[in-house]
RNA sequence: AGGGCUAUCGCCAAGCGGUAAGGCACAGCACUUUGACUGCUGCAUUCGCAAGUUCGAAUCUUGCUAGCCCUGCCA
């Protein structure tokens, strides 16, 4: 089977799979005429870097898109320039390309509306729904009453249209420091939702803009701002987490007094948190502060960047976000899940070759010495397409240490004296002797091989249990592998009770004496491998000190042997 | 005078008044030139709890309970 028949097979499976509620809703407003389109966005703030809980929304949204043939856009919600940053906008964009979300030539800034929103302030004040406030940040939070209490009204509440008009212009001109003035929309101040008591919408902010640079002085507010940034871009479905749901009477209030036509709806959807991961950049951060990882690409990390570098694909991290679904129920997702979506990916993509991690030495007594064969292989037995390659093989070969037991427990089926294994791709070998050094470690085991028994021969005439894997140890190369284990330890939780953080210690080993096939010697970055055995790895660097190729382990395989008690 | 939302297996998640889909995880068996993969089998007499309506309720009603979000001039 060709990997585009078992595609084809996969999109006919996920066929199968109900429909989520956005799905839903947007169906019922196609088939009530409410909209005759479909047009969704990815709004982030270039404040930080992107993770995988943006994954969902960025899939979800370019999904949705393609799903209805509709249309989706990128767009940086750069409303505050307070804590936005070029670099951001750049690697936002890297990340969401690489995922495969394509906004054609839909990429917009909510700071190009600036003007627009202006505008809309103005017909706000003139319709008497907004008004300036002279009250100070903390007699603001005053008035605004608390979560059982109602709010009063300002002061400054029933200013006359004249009034605010005048006292607007100067808060665009300048004539105001930052806080001393702000405008408001005039809602309800004794509303349950402390949203609409007359919530914030312009407000003073002497900082040069990314994007505007130095053209404005006053900035929207989030609430304000981004209804009108969905309703210019035509955007039928606004879809966002859960924590804006309160929010959504005041994007109701904003379209609906702004009167735009066809005006946006906001859809909420649960965030996608992970078990056993540091989600959330306020923590990511720390870390990288903290130089518990190496950065935000640090291969332990959730953030797209990290995932990329781990080895992760986008269609993984697609199949991921499908697998999980989406609905309005807190959750948070078993880690196991996003390493079934990427071995499924990769299991048929990836060459399998051969790797030694935790090398030991094997020596062929009765093979020629000096004596090299090249044995053939299938890159993928399950996926002929990739081809074959051939394999160095000889007298002395690297094999796995624990591919070697001096007393084996029940139901071993590798190498121990007196047992015959295959050595995969090559022959059957019989364990004659082992080695030991002075402190009991094994340091060479010893065995002859059938030369009747070649891989590739039809030989039958006897069966053996076990199948090892081994390299050349003359023309293997070295590589340093780099393992990881969740960053955060399984049973503890995140959090300790202090505040810090769990950090499991054996998040990271690195093990330098690895060897590989000499296949792996013309890989590039990225290029991902699935080592027998020991799981998937992906091709991080060059260590040009050593000339190492440096191998991130993408993920382990389900290893089901478990040693008897 | 608080408001909004959520609750179906260890973890996700369908279900929308007709008698509990699916996936991950886990377990067992078979197969195997990767103890992988693959295949097969098993895994909720019960849907947060309690009443009620109904021939029939995870689905409707009422009342509880638990969790999450909201008192930024952040998004």
């Amino acid at each position: 089977m060709s990997i585009e028949e078992i595609k084809k097979d996969e999109e006919q499976a996920t066929e199968v799979i109900s429909k989520n509620f956005i799905e839903q809703i947007i169906e019922k407003d196609l088939a009530e005429g409410v909209y005759d389109t479909v047009h969704t966005r990815f709004p982030p703030e270039p404040n930080g870097y992107l993770h995988i809980g943006h994954a969902k929304s960025i899939l979800l949204n370019y999904g949705l898109a393609c799903k209805y043939n509709g249309k989706f856009n990128m767009r940086f919600d750069d409303t505050n320039p307070t804590k936005e940053k070029i670099e951001f906008v750049d690697a936002i964009q890297k990340d969401i390309e690489w995922l495969g979300a394509d906004w054609e030539d839909r990429l917009f800034f909510a700071s190009d509306y600036f003007q627009e929103m202006y505008e809309g302030a103005i017909k706000l004040i003139q319709k008497g729904k907004a008004y300036v406030c002279d009250l100070s940040p903390e007699e603001i939070r005053e008035y605004r009453g608390t979560l059982t209490e109602p709010g009063k009204d300002s002061p400054y509440r029933n200013r006359s249209v004249e009034e605010n008009m005048e006292l607007f212009e100067a808060m665009k001109d300048g004539k105001f420091a930052d806080g001393e003035r702000v405008l408001r929309a005039k809602i309800d101040m004794s509303s349950p939702n402390i949203n609409m008591r007359d919530p914030i919408i312009y407000r003073v902010a002497h900082m040069t803009h990314h994007n505007t640079g130095d053209a404005w002085c006053i900035y929207p507010m989030y609430d304000y701002a981004h209804p009108i940034e969905d309703a210019i871009e035509h955007i039928t479905h606004s879809i966002c987490t859960l924590e804006f749901e309160d929010h959504r009477p005041l994007y109701d209030w904003v379209v609906r007094e702004l009167e735009y036509s066809h005006p946006p709806k906001q859809v909420e959807f649960a965030k996608l948190y992970l078990r056993n991961v540091v989600t959330g950049k306020r923590y990511i951060k720390k870390l990288v502060e903290e130089g518990v990882v190496d950065g935000w690409d640090d291969p332990r990390l959730v953030s797209i960047a990290a995932l990329r570098r781990r080895g992760f694909t986008p269609d993984s991290i697609r199949k991921f976000v499908e697998l999980c679904g989406v609905s309005k129920a807190d959750s948070s997702v078993d880690y196991g899940m996003l390493e079934f979506a990427i071995r499924e990916d990769l299991k048929l993509k990836d060459t399998r070759i051969m790797a030694v991690l935790d090398p030991i030495k094997l020596i062929i007594d009765n093979y020629p010495e000096g004596q090299v064969e090249y044995m053939d292989a299938d890159n993928n037995v399950e996926n002929a397409e990739l081809g074959t390659r051939k394999i160095p093989f000889s007298k002395e070969l690297y094999i796995e240490r624990d591919d070697f037991m001096e007393v084996p427990p029940k139901k071993y089926f590798r190498l121990f004296p007196g047992n015959e294994v295959r050595l995969m791709n090559a022959y059957f070998v019989t364990c004659t002797d082992f080695v030991k050094d002075e402190n009991g470690v094994i340091t060479e085991v010893h065995c002859t091989y059938d030369p009747e028994t070649k891989s590739g021969s039809g030989f039958n005439a006897r069966k053996v249990k076990g199948t090892i894997h081994w390299v050349s140890a003359k023309e293997a190369v070295k590589v340093t592998a780099r393992l990881y284990e969740n960053i955060i330890d399984e049973e503890k939780g995140v959090y300790n009770e202090d505040g810090t953080m769990n950090i499991n210690p054996n998040s990271l080993i690195v093990t330098e004496d690895c060897y590989v096939e000499p296949y792996i010697k013309d890989a590039k970055a990225y290029d991902s491998f699935q080592f027998v055995r020991q799981g998937f790895f992906c091709v991080d660097c060059k260590d040009t000190t050593k000339d190492h190729l440096v191998m991130n382990r993408v993920v382990s395989l389900k290893s089901s042997y478990k040693l008897p008690k």
